[in-house]
DNA sequence: TTCAGCACTCACTAGAGTGGAGTGCCAGAC
DNA sequence: GTCTGGCACTCCACTCTAGTGAGTGCTGAA
């Protein structure tokens, strides 16, 4: 009926995102229908929703154009339709940051935080289970990146026979260690003597910063026990694995997908730390929020979506906060709940290295 | 045919398994064929099978009465059997050690091991990615517990504002770490009064037997934060969580269940580190070398199988290796496996603590 | 451009029929 | 007694056949 207003709308609407305002109103209802209901969803169901005062012929209509456009797919003629990846795209595009936790989401997290206390790990670890909890995706937290943190502390301790033990402390708060051979000859003085000139040698650079040749003593045996030192200082600058990453909630994908070998290639990837952080690395790095389907390149995550949010402290990108569900996921609180933690969890490592 | 022959070892079995020798020899192949096809097994099917050389009638009464016994069931009449847990508990009893790992794995297994060095925890993450690897199923590892590790090294670590990290590396190459709180006018000097402090108080006792309070120092400064200390040493040592569980090769089991929501409810399970720590050590207490079904209490696991194995170190037994797999699971493999791994490992941390 | 009406499509379900793997039982052989 | 071949029986798994209904596309009129 309100034909005037109407136009003008889909006139604007038009210019910036190539899709007519009930267009885009259907599109996202479908998309929202099917989120909660996994079901296909027919012309019938999408009539009542805002935006959309229409008949079910002319909603009928434009679903088809937007099945040529590609944003919608049938499973067979005669069904509803179901979202393809480019109809979950639009509709995450335009989601204009409405979405937000629940009260009781925020609550929980405003508790989560007024407890959380201890050690970092630990705390992300439990920062996983929090947004699995708060999304019901699979949660991936990959904790700050050691690579600028400088040493604090460097430690050699005698194990027992020949075995010694380098603890680096690290001016956020992570301990990292790396055992090291020592001469026959290395009793505690020396380890201690070794320790101290280590100390003065790497206190204040990064891990990958330090130098690869300590000052002379012109003691042999504490020079050597320098030299394992430094190397060892310098294996632990070089490892691949210095981002931790935690996983929560695995079992919530199990839920979301009913084919089984669907759940299996998931969890094979999850298993693979380091596919998973250089995946949420890669998504980031391209961009993106929200990597649907096969945006990402991961073959067997097709039929998921992935949620990132980088964890800043200071204003630095130190960590980041992923994650995963199926394509059919509730894209608007998994937002709400990856910033909302995100930031949380970012203000919280900022308090601890300051 | 051969009368005399069996009857005689029917005899013998009969006093030490109540189930003569036929009976055994069919309910072994049963469960043989139902490991390996996950079908419901007939009585021709097991025919063939070594110790059975009777009709498919014979073997038909026989099953009759396995399944009187409760070694059997049917899914319905007119299907073939399939074991209960009664039925593999007696297969795994009656096992008598003769499974052992393939050639490839024995190699596998020695490769991982001349290649394995570095950091404990690393090491044990990476065992339970190999034991997932040989059996196919998903593999547990218990770090070793570090109640009985006595103390080599306090240190306390200046990490800014009124925030030290305690650190405290063990006898056993474990090194653990808590923040604590810090005076406002605790300067490094300070710092380092205070760790020689807490250090001289707690060297050599573990972190459980840890006394309660410091001798004084007069300084009010150092006494405080030596007071903290013996806090932090003393939460360290009553954390629940000293055990690490590392668990490897969860999408195994998704790959053995065919019901997703099974899938779901183990995965739940192993999400739970205190419980799967706990669930571990209960079977072994209980005395147990494998654990079918409902055996250990957890309802979730009821058509799960586990094989517990502990890992001892010097005779003490410190870690252990668990095997988690559906009841129809390889069991001599599994076995053969756990057993292989874990004393290759026991004899791998006592050369580091050596 | 929208909409009511209409013919059509096709997954899903239920019911009937069939094949086959498997059983239990029994009479006869050893 | 114990074992065995034979036989009748059971019942799942599969196929085939409508029947149903949610959903579609198209069309002609407002």
């Amino acid at each position: 009926m309100p034909t005037v207003d109407d136009r003008k709308n889909e006139h604007a609407a038009q210019s910036d995102a190539d899709l007519d305002h009930r267009k885009a109103a259907i599109l996202t209802a479908v998309v929202t229908e099917y989120i909660g209901s996994a079901l296909p969803v027919g012309s019938q169901h999408v009539v009542d929703a805002p935006g959309v005062s229409v008949s079910s012929a002319t909603v009928r209509s434009d679903m088809a154009a937007l099945e040529r456009d590609g944003y919608l797919v049938q499973p067979h003629t005669s069904a509803g339709r179901i979202p393809t990846d480019k109809g979950y795209r639009f509709f995450v595009d335009h989601l204009g940051g409405n979405g937000s936790l629940d009260p009781g989401g925020r609550q929980q997290v405003r508790q989560f935080f007024d407890h959380a206390h201890g050690e970092i790990e630990q705390m992300l670890e439990r920062t996983s289970g929090l947004l699995a909890d708060l999304t019901d995706c699979t949660a991936m937290v990959v904790g700050p990146s050691h690579e600028s943190a400088a040493v604090r502390s460097v430690q050699i301790v005698g194990l027992g026979h020949r075995l010694g033990l380098l603890v680096v402390v690290l001016a956020d708060g992570a301990v990292q260690k790396q055992s090291i051979e020592l001469p026959e000859d290395a009793d505690e003085a020396v380890l201690s003597e070794a320790g101290g000139r280590l100390a003065a040698h790497a206190l204040g650079s990064t891990l990958a910063t330090v130098g690869a040749t300590a000052a002379s003593s012109g003691k042999p045996t504490v020079d050597a026990v320098v030299a394992a030192g430094v190397l060892a200082l310098h294996d632990l600058g070089g490892a691949d694995g210095s981002e931790q990453l935690f996983v929560g909630g695995s079992s919530r994908m199990a839920a979301a997908f009913d084919a089984v070998d669907t759940v299996r290639s998931v969890l094979t990837i999850l298993e693979q730390q380091l596919v998973v952080v250089s995946l949420l690395r890669d998504i980031i790095d391209t961009g993106l929020t929200v990597a649907i389907g096969t945006e990402h390149g991961v073959e067997p995550l097709a039929s998921c979506a992935i949620v990132v949010m980088p964890v800043s402290v200071d204003g630095v990108e130190t960590g980041t906060i992923g994650l995963l569900g199926p394509t059919r996921m509730n894209y608007p609180l998994a937002l709400a709940a990856a910033k909302v933690v995100g930031d949380r969890l970012g203000e919280r490592l900022g308090e601890a290295s300051r």
